[in-house]
DNA sequence: TATGAATGAGAATTCATTCAT
DNA sequence: AATGAATGAATTCTCATTCAT
């Protein structure tokens, strides 16, 4: 179930205001709070009524966009029948993701930094976890679910396996994104379609031998 | 062929400073020059006879890093027979190097960030690609060529695809290694046959169908 | 003659709540006004609609603990007979109010200071000494009136002296009790009665040979 | 023994930028890093090389300033002969201090504080108390040591009680001293006889029955 | 009258870089 | 060539005070 987070609107404002400066190409690490709050319109102290300080204001501002693109792509996978289907939306909804930003990248970098901010997310992580907000994993396992059905369970290993294979697909054809070549539709849509056949192939291969 | 590159002790004791903080779990932004250098055994002003900033030492050490490793790979995988032993001794020197420290990871998040550092190592690889440096790309476009030997070449896009799809498998692998379940070798083995034979099979149907 | 100043409840409870801060071993100079309110139970804003500022809150109180407990202080010396009893009297208070907190001390220590808040305790005192407040000196001051009785008086430098090392004396007094071998009391008991004596014999001295 | 201490240029620098601007009147708490070192003509970084914070600097402004005083007023007793010309020095010494600024009287309200100031003062007595430094308490004991000579010394009450009622009657012909009255020698000639007899007949009483 | 969210001036501290030795 | 003392720009964070509710 999908928890209904409200957030404060200053607490907004500040995600906003990371997550644009960011967009424009703004190294994290060169990130002021000045500049986070004079972009989100409000004073540098407030920032510190809703934040313990700059760390967390981004650590949470990627968490509050990884979150948001979870539950849309949750949601929007659910609606669609078949596996190539739904797939094929989570390859689309990364383009978007893609070209208006490498948040999700981002996120996932920064997970494997030793930086403050990394701290700050691995433990925002597990404290979600309990509750029950959307992790990217769970929008994969959601489809292979769906997937299973009747058919027996694998084991453990080639689960994991699999996970992560189809995790790496979607973040390799993300990668192949970023090539120049790939700006236009008409590119994109071959190399789509090879990601997903080969995706659909892994998860058939798998489930068919259990 | 491999260039064969001669550095300077001085530089290299930055580079190998570099990474020793590295593995010893520093956060590159917290990487002062201070640091770096005391732990060099040089002067703070000598590295600015080396290098033109802090930037540069960073993004040249992992460079450094990468081309030792990708060397390795390159001639041990021209050392071995089929398809899946030279896949398998990649996957072996990935698990020696992540054990180490996840220095090649971090050098493709680098890439990946906006940072002065991620600039100076976009920059070092367009210049070194002029000269005959190894990237890891060679070593996979040197695996498949092996494997290509008489059959037809597959379109640009299929080469691409495989290449990334590869370099996904890959590094699936390496994010598998860092669960606790996989630091004993038992565990590793039966997860290293799955990803093998999975990049075999991904080989064999490209270059197959082609 | 002692005025019956009323203090607002608000007021009142600033005060005390710098007081206790104080006695928990609070620096004053990082006393922020967000402790004094919230230890005092009052909105931050209510506070500035009885004092200027920090300064005025933090000074007013030490004056107010200052008048309270010189106030006691007359009111029981005047009780006493004995030159020897009154000074045991003042002793055995100061000891009861050293062993609260410093409170008295930190008093004549802000004074000295160049701070804000000292300029507002020099102003305080000057505005009281004009309405009939007991300060400090009163006290000392009336138990040598009562002590000088029908004698001459002696010349003003003598005076001035005399108070001032009666002062001086109990000052002394109050530094040892800070010493870990006068938290006893039958050590106390020694001591004090040491610097009884000392100033009875002072003033003896001086009236004496007026 | 005294030590030779030897302060570096820029420590030294330091030391006199705090003194010289607390002279002026500076309140110690609103003394900034920045206002020091400008003082001080060096660079704000260059004050981080010598001490570890702001705190350290001013407490060892006044140590030093303590320091310094001692080990004159020290050797300039050693140089008189009979008690009352001893006590004369220490007096006469006050003024000169007194007149320039209060540095020593700050120093003793500094040490009964809660501040940071004044952990590293008392942290800082402790230290040297291990090495040879003349602190003031080493002045009054040397003049005792002198008049006791061969006399029975003292049990230790008395003597603890004799050294704070010098050492408070020295402090309270400090205090005189900041009365416009006693801006002018000779009024201040008469009330630093009164003190000094006052000092000697104590000394002569505690010794005398011993 | 009472409040506390919002503010921004101001402080301490860090650290890349320079340059005299 | 090598050094590290000196620097000050830049950054984070605090907190007294205000003011709309």
């Amino acid at each position: 179930m999908i928890t209904n987070c409200e957030y404060q609107p200053k607490e907004r404002a500040i995600y906003q205001a990371v997550l644009e400066l960011f967009e424009e190409g703004a190294d994290i690490n060169n990130l002021t709070v000045a500049k986070i709050t004079g972009r989100a319109g409000i004073g540098k102290g407030t920032a510190y009524e809703y934040f313990s300080g700059k760390e967390e204001m981004i650590a949470k501002a990627f968490f509050y966009n990884g979150e948001m693109f979870c539950r849309q792509l949750y949601e929007g996978v659910c609606k669609e029948q078949t596996l190539g289907d739904k797939v094929n939306y989570v390859l689309l909804a990364m383009e978007r993701q893609m070209t208006k930003t490498n948040c999700v990248f981002r996120l996932i970098h920064m997970m494997a930094d030793n930086s403050p901010v990394s701290g700050w997310i691995r433990e925002l992580l597990k404290e979600k976890k309990e509750v029950g907000v959307v992790p990217a994993e769970a929008v994969i396992r959601r489809v292979l679910d769906d997937e299973l059905d009747g058919r027996e369970m694998p084991s453990e290993d080639k689960m994991k396996y699999l996970m992560l294979s189809i995790y790496s697909k979607i973040f390799c054809y993300g990668m192949l994104l970023n090539d120049d070549k790939y700006q236009q539709e008409d590119q994109r849509v071959v190399i789509r379609g090879l990601v997903n056949r080969g995706i659909c192939r892994e998860v058939e291969e798998i489930f068919g031998l259990s």
